[in-house]
DNA sequence: AGTGCGATTGACT
DNA sequence: GTCAATCGCACTA
């Protein structure tokens, strides 16, 4: 792994399929750090990860839970993957295949700290304030103008969606219950950068 | 073919 | 704090 990588934002290699740990809640605290880039011809946007949450295998809240569907297709793919969908109609999610091909599992991106391109960001959201821009999934997608377009894209692959390195020290890591789910509510699958302004929902406890 | 329900957000009491 | 909007999908009949 790259270990004490230190770049500037305007350098971001993508993140190598052999740096993704293969255990999708190893993965979820991995991405905390990295970062997302976008890139349309209305230029480039990118964001630090600092929320994820993970969606294991066996996990009733998991969309592959049920098996392989046109919609999720997607999140059976090897990791580091885009799986994009639709939530309630009105907000696309943001999430990265996990695991061995075939296993349907995932990371949900919840928040990003902005770092490039907020005028553009602040056109495709309608909002001025920084804080508003990437706070909560379906607002960072807005911001980064991602929707179906961008699934089952290679993440490890610079193009229109990439993953790439974190340009400092992922900080301080907590870890919740994920939010907004009904199915399996209680487990810690939530992962977040301690003290950042830019997590949605609750800080919540534990080590 | 019909129906219930979200991995959310923004507006409002 | 509460609540409606909104639509594709998965499940039942």
């Amino acid at each position: 792994m790259g270990g004490a990588h230190v770049l500037s934002p305007e350098s971001r290699p993508p993140l190598s399929r052999s740096d993704l740990p293969t255990d999708t809640v190893a993965l979820a605290r991995y991405l905390i750090g990295k970062r997302v880039v976008r890139e349309t011809a209305e230029g480039v946007v990118s964001g630090r990860i600092v929320e994820t949450e993970a969606y294991v295998v066996g996990d009733a809240a998991g969309h592959g839970y049920r098996g392989m569907t046109q919609r999720n297709r997607s999140l059976f793919l090897e990791r580091g993957h885009a799986y994009i969908y639709l939530a309630y109609g009105l907000s696309y999610m943001l999430n990265v295949s996990s695991e061995a091909p075939g296993i349907g599992t995932g990371v949900l991106i919840r928040a990003l700290e902005p770092l490039e391109g907020l005028a553009l960001m602040q056109r495709n959201r309608g909002v001025e304030r920084l804080r508003d821009l990437t706070r909560g999934p379906g607002r960072l997608a807005q911001a980064l103008g991602i929707d179906l377009g961008v699934d089952g894209l290679d993440l490890c692959q610079q193009g229109p969606l990439w993953l790439a390195h974190g340009d400092r020290d992922p900080g301080d890591i907590g870890v919740s219950t994920r939010i907004g789910i009904t199915k399996d509510p209680d487990r810690p699958l939530r992962f977040y950068r301690r003290g950042s302004p830019f997590v949605s929902g609750p800080r919540a406890l534990s080590p």
